[in-house]
DNA sequence: TAGTTTGTTTACATAAAGTTCACAATTAAA
DNA sequence: TTTAATTGTGAACTTTATGTAAACAAACTA
């Protein structure tokens, strides 16, 4: 399920889209101004921002500005009060991909962010999210939140990355040897169990997953979110 | 420069169109309908598609459904005449990325246009801003704030304008050599380092960029500011 | 509880990948 | 034509990743 940020300061209009945007299978998580998105973007991995203008605290353009300097690429569609080609232009510069003018359509607003989200995808697909934390299968990297994201060696992040797909699967070394290391890999199977101890000393006290071992049988991964 | 198709049955509108999108640095194509778009689709690579949606013969609507089950993904921009509900999502569902309501405001649509293709990831002008640092294709140089501009070798540039381009997306080095030296070209991967140091050695204490190995996969720029 | 099985951890050897350097070949400039 | 700049190569070197073996610890079993 896609998440979607509101930022909106009346609070009357955050719960109608937070209510079209249920009903249309989106989950939402709103904001009352640029700073409390910030705060959120940083512990929910979050797929696009939809976010007024103006604003006390922090207004929608420097909300943008932020989040791109972070390096937070999913999109942003903001909402302006009166249609202005300068406003317009100004924030397409920033960094928006889309605008929507007051009063808003909620369908035309889910249609947008459909829209917006079709296009994003097509950016960076093999990618896996467990809470805050992303595995981007083709950067072989690891990111926690608006961290950097870390290149793992190979062997680890495939471990790591197979387990998350299936959470809560018991994977048996055999299995994890013929799947990341090809089936006629002559490889002992305490290997597996050096790459996991690996993997657990990575990331050890992260708050999202956890690699358990399954005596007798193997391991498995649980989302801790 | 990117390619942009104008699809309009309207001579004057389609005129006007083709000359503010040429002002602005992109080459525009046009066609009179939907049958002529999808014939010139088929020999040019079009980047962007900017559709009437009433025309004879083939309708914007039907253009877009063709061209999406064609798996052309460029992005679709449509213009309709009235601001209907019904029509923007047929549209979006059809998988057009946005609409304009007539009558066109040119300078919105080099706004969209360039929102649109920056989304597409085709971002790629003949000059590139990275902070204070100033890539000219052209002229094959780098300039750092008010500093003089320094022409350096081709394959360092083009090298470093291919990696800047695309920051964070981590190229092999047999795409770089794919890209840069031509499909055929049997230089050794190992060139591909050669360069990189280079470019290191060159912009090693610059604050805005930075060229990262990623071990197994190849390098990624990251910018710094 | 002692012994057995299974999993964890450590240190190390080896392999794989990336960097650097000196130099030769090529191209462009003076 | 001479000189300088650019580009590619191969080898030495450095760093990182991976697998093994053995010691250690925990869990099960009789």
């Amino acid at each position: 399920m896609f998440k979607v940020l509101v930022v909106e300061d009346d609070g009357n209009l955050r719960k109608l889209m937070s209510a079209a945007l249920k009903q249309n299978g989106y989950e939402p998580f709103t904001a009352e101004d640029g700073e409390a998105a910030l705060d959120l973007l940083e512990k929910t991995s979050i797929d696009i921002v939809i976010s007024d203008i103006m604003m006390p605290n922090m207004d929608g353009y420097e909300l943008t500005t932020s989040l791109r300097r972070a390096n937070f690429e999913m999109p942003i569609l903001l909402v302006t009060a009166k249609e202005s080609f300068e406003d317009k232009q100004r924030g397409f510069m920033l960094g928006v991909d889309d605008y929507m003018v007051k009063p808003i359509d909620v369908n035309e607003m889910i249609l947008r962010v459909g829209a917006l989200l079709r296009r994003a995808k097509m950016a960076s697909e093999h990618s896996l999210v467990v809470g805050n934390c992303v595995l981007d299968y083709d950067a072989q990297s690891v990111r926690f939140g608006a961290a950097q994201a870390e290149t793992i060696p190979q062997k680890e992040f495939l471990l790591l990355f197979k387990l998350l797909s299936y959470p809560n699967k018991i994977f048996t070394r055999r299995q994890l040897l013929d799947e990341l290391w090809g089936m006629e890999s002559e490889v002992d199977e305490r290997t597996v169990d050096v790459h996991i101890k690996r993997l657990r000393e990575r990331y050890n006290s992260n708050p999202n997953f956890e690699i358990i071992t399954v005596r007798g049988l193997g391991y498995k991964a649980v989302k801790l979110v």
